[in-house]
DNA sequence: GCATGCCGGGTTAACGTTAACCTTCGGAAT
DNA sequence: ATTCCGAAGGTTAACGTTAACCCGGCATGC
């Protein structure tokens, strides 16, 4: 680590090129009027010099960061992590920094994490759910910028949204564990609490069972989330010593559900035989394990890219001075019927 | 999305407690001389008024930006993303934030992803492995910041270091195999030439075969990571096809171990007695299924904490003038034998 | 009584960039 | 010949904050 050195500025590429720092300014951000030649010669003091821009100079005067706050409630989990990606992605083809943020699925910790990320003025945020503090919302509205919430389909949004309907996807594997033959299902899930999206999808399990004229009170709720694969394994053990006659078992999560499977293994209990299998998300685990796990695919990375791009637009549609009105965009998802149902 | 509003500024909440900027200024950074009175005057107009400070322009003032870079291959990788963890809690307790890029396993993308978030004068940065372009090397010497590489322990480090040596690691594999009795063993990796911690670990297989007298051409690479799961099931019914004899098979990675692991379900290939099966990364696949894979397990949650404290430690000397000199620090493995071997 | 020191707070001038406006000049249109 | 226009580029004044200095007043020590 060298010791401090002074940094050549636009100043410096400006006096050598013997321009403008204007000008200097208009060929980095391609906004203007330059010839040729003075493109060619102020790119090549600038590469002489080693000259790096600082754009949160350039920030601070054309009031645009250029930075996109995204909320995850961890990266530690691949289907947050695909959306971050796709996200990224979009950003990246935009000259737009991601600014990441994780709440560690805790609305209280959101507020605080967003709290600190909108001192750094971002042009947008992309939030996990569509739960948050009033604090929260009243921060992202008195922002006065666009806002994404994906993951979920709020009821009351606060700008847009790009997500699907946890309670929806609960119903349809519900619908298709009835149409396979099970009638005696339960639902492994996790603290309802700090888990809306938890919460939305054993709701959406006891609205179905309750469709299908079935009994639903086989519910099993582990810990806040993220909760660790081997609790899978002790709630499917738990499971069916209270209710031995349980043919179906529904995991909040494919992760959870990759662990009762692996327990069912040691246990010597068939699946799907013994017990039915299904989790959500369609993680590695479940796709490639034996049997593979029936799950819910959603494309997260797509989501990912959607949420940003509805922030692009809306940003390039107001430095346009164009009035944005909210959209929903909503994200398909399939049942993927695997072997373990 | 309201209209563009007025933002208040640190003038207006001057004006309105009836002070000077630099008194908000002062209460806001905690680095001042103020009266409780004048504190407590000062945080209520900012609660009545609803400001929000500007950290960039901040930091354009004070020549900190707050921003500490952060490039990791993926962010979808447990490994890494438990890295960016312990970053994160670090930076967050030293009210610094994170900006994270993700290179794709590329020492080409890294340089563009280096040269575009060093426009934003990061006060240092932290990178994955030991390997970059020569044009990323003397971008971050210019850039006069501190630099810790992780994850590797490289020859000729730029700066800081705090990783672990990826040929040792699989040293100590090939020995733990070695002790369980296994002789002809194979090694599954990822191309060679854009994965240089994968390479280590290959060339730490073959050395430590030279070692123990064993021969050493078993070895299969798969393309460039992140390898698809399913390609470790691949992988695994290729090498015994290919060298019947092979009696244990070392993997880059658990994710290729575990795709391995299930293909040799399908297959009924007993594990381990037909076939030994090792990973690396301690993944929670590998960890929760049926038999549990012998792995090695690095703390990367903690090597990302000890990156963030070289940076934030660095920071601070830096700050008061002093002058700080490279360290490099290990981070432990630990052979983790289960099941499998 | 006077020097000393420090606490609380103000003033000024950056930090590096760009928006907005202005100037010049050559050529096309009238 | 005159007008007009657009391309190329310059000038000025922010953007919102903080470093560095400065100042007055009160307590302390001798």
């Amino acid at each position: 680590m060298p010791g401090r050195v002074k940094r050549p500025t636009i100043k410096d590429v400006a006096r050598e090129a013997g321009v403008s720092m204007m000008t200097v300014s208009r060929v980095l951000t391609k906004k203007g009027r330059a010839s040729q030649d003075t493109i060619d010669k102020v790119l090549r003091t600038i590469e002489e010099l080693g000259y790096v821009p600082d754009l949160n100079a350039g920030a601070l005067s054309s009031r645009n960061s250029g930075f996109i706050a995204v909320l995850v409630p961890s990266v530690d989990n691949s289907n947050f992590a695909q959306s971050v990606r796709g996200i990224t992605d979009v950003l990246n083809d935009n000259g737009l920094q991601i600014l990441l943020g994780s709440t560690d699925f805790s609305v209280e910790r959101e507020e605080t994490v967003l709290e600190t990320i909108l001192k750094r003025r971002p042009d947008g945020v992309i939030l996990t759910g569509g739960n948050h503090t009033a604090r929260s919302r009243r921060m992202l509205e008195n922002a006065g910028i666009a806002v994404v919430e994906t993951w979920d389909l709020p009821a009351d949004p606060i700008d847009h949204v790009v997500g699907f309907s946890n309670v929806a996807v609960s119903h349809a594997m519900v619908d298709h564990l009835h149409e396979r033959g099970y009638r005696r299902i339960g639902f492994i899930g996790s603290s309802s609490d700090s888990d809306t999206r938890g919460a939305d999808r054993e709701r959406g399990y006891s609205e179905a069972l309750k469709k299908h004229g079935l009994e639903h009170h086989r519910v099993i709720r582990l810990g806040a989330p993220p909760v660790p694969v081997e609790q899978g394994g002790e709630a499917i053990v738990e499971m069916l010593r209270r209710w031995p006659e349980t043919d179906a078992a529904m995991f909040v999560s494919d992760r959870t559900a990759f662990g009762a499977l692996m327990e069912c293994h040691r246990c010597s209990w068939p699946v799907p035989d013994r017990v039915a299998i299904a989790g959500f998300g369609n993680f590695d685990m479940a796709r490639n394990c034996h049997p593979r796990i029936t799950t819910t695919a959603i494309d997260c990375y797509e989501m990912g890219r959607f949420a940003a791009e509805r922030i692009v637009d809306a940003r390039a549609r107001a430095a346009a001075g164009e009035r944005v009105k909210p959209e929903i965009t909503m994200i398909p998802y399939r049942i993927l019927g695997r072997q373990t149902t």
